[in-house]
DNA sequence: GCGGAAATGTACACATGTGTCAATATTCGA
DNA sequence: TCGAATATTGACACATGTGTACATTTCCGC
């Protein structure tokens, strides 16, 4: 679990706390990062937490900090990606719904769960929405749509996404690969190529049959 | 604020507490719906809960029977109304969207948060989530689409309302309507008839400009 | 191997929550 | 008008959480 700066006897660290609230926030929400757990968790002395942060609320920015950096910002950078045809830009967003490390769907879910009791964590996720929204209405745009249909598209592309998080599915891979052509041309109007198709399943490690 | 069965000295009643719990759940969470601020925001004792309710586990069991009783039902109802064409039968759906005593998206949200600190709830909203969709599959297959496509734009549908849920988006209703025309487009892919949409816009109280 | 910085632990004071019990107050029908 | 059923309350016992003060331990450079 621990290797960081080889085996020094300090178990506890900065990122470590971190991680576990990260851990706990995905696990059951906010309300159940609360430092007591944690050190239980951690094997450590509750106090011990007061080393590495001033209090609970220090250790909540530090999770929101990190939401933001991750989730935002990978997303925008997709819908702005290289691409010949809508549909290929399309599957360049949807890069993010399948890999994990561009978009994080629970700790997204978890943090809009959050927003219910914090009007700050509101404004945060509001902020966000906003930011992801206008950069696929953009993208929409760059390929010759209006402004107005082009903002319902990307509505309906960013919702479905936020709707499926919401349902915290647990589809498989090969369903949900199946599903996309006919996301595609729901979403654009149009069908994907074959060779685009083909291009995002190989990126993605997935054989279609 | 109270009037039930005259006006009796007692104060307190099941459906007071139960309301009381719904509008802290709706305001902040699961987290907040304990017995301690509830007591203070009736003027009662604390303790005279225990009269009605056997613990607080109890007084949740209550909270998510009414979820269930009242978003599935409706829902599901709309998608069977009758309609001539597809894009009537959309609107009859979307009636849910805009009529809160049809379905309540703030109570929806709060028990899909809910769900992520509790096995139980969420098993009840999957259950939901799926009664839902495969109503709006049979909406679909009622109007032609063969199962696959019928079941994606079934989804299509479900979640962006989901997601739009999620978003707790406060958009004023005129732009909500005025949007409308075209999801039902990217939706069904067909453009509704003129008085199917004024037939809409009648009978929730909205003239279009 | 010593001293100070880094990290951990123990004890305390306090806050908020749960649920039980016995005492008290209120209503309504015989 | 007197009781029984209905409703309310304060005192108690307990659990879990926060944060501070003051040791104590561990590490690393000199």
């Amino acid at each position: 679990m621990e290797q960081s700066m080889s085996d020094t006897g300090w178990r506890g660290s900065q990122e470590g706390w971190l991680e576990a609230a990260y851990d706990s926030l995905l696990e059951s929400g906010v309300d159940s990062v609360k430092i007591l757990p944690l050190a239980k968790r951690l094997n450590l002395s509750r106090t011990s937490f007061y080393w590495f942060f001033k209090d609970r609320e220090e250790l909540l920015n530090a999770l929101i900090a990190r939401w933001r950096e991750k989730n935002t910002g990978n997303l925008v950078k997709q819908s702005e990606a290289y691409a010949e045809s809508l549909a290929e830009a399309m599957l360049n967003v949807f890069d993010c719904w399948v890999n994990k490390d561009l978009f994080d769907s629970q700790f997204e879910f978890a943090v809009r769960s959050w927003a219910l009791q914090s009007p700050e964590i509101q404004a945060e996720v509001h902020e966000a929405d906003q930011a992801r929204m206008e950069a696929l209405s953009r993208m929409f745009m760059r390929f010759g749509y209006e402004a107005g249909p082009a903002d319902v598209r990307a509505r309906t592309t960013y919702l479905v996404q936020i709707g499926y998080i919401s349902m915290q599915s647990k589809e498989d891979l090969a369903l949900r690969m199946k599903r996309i052509p006919e996301y595609i041309a729901i979403y654009t109007g149009q069908t994907p190529q074959q060779r685009e198709l083909d291009r995002f399943f190989a990126r993605h490690g997935y054989k279609s049959d």
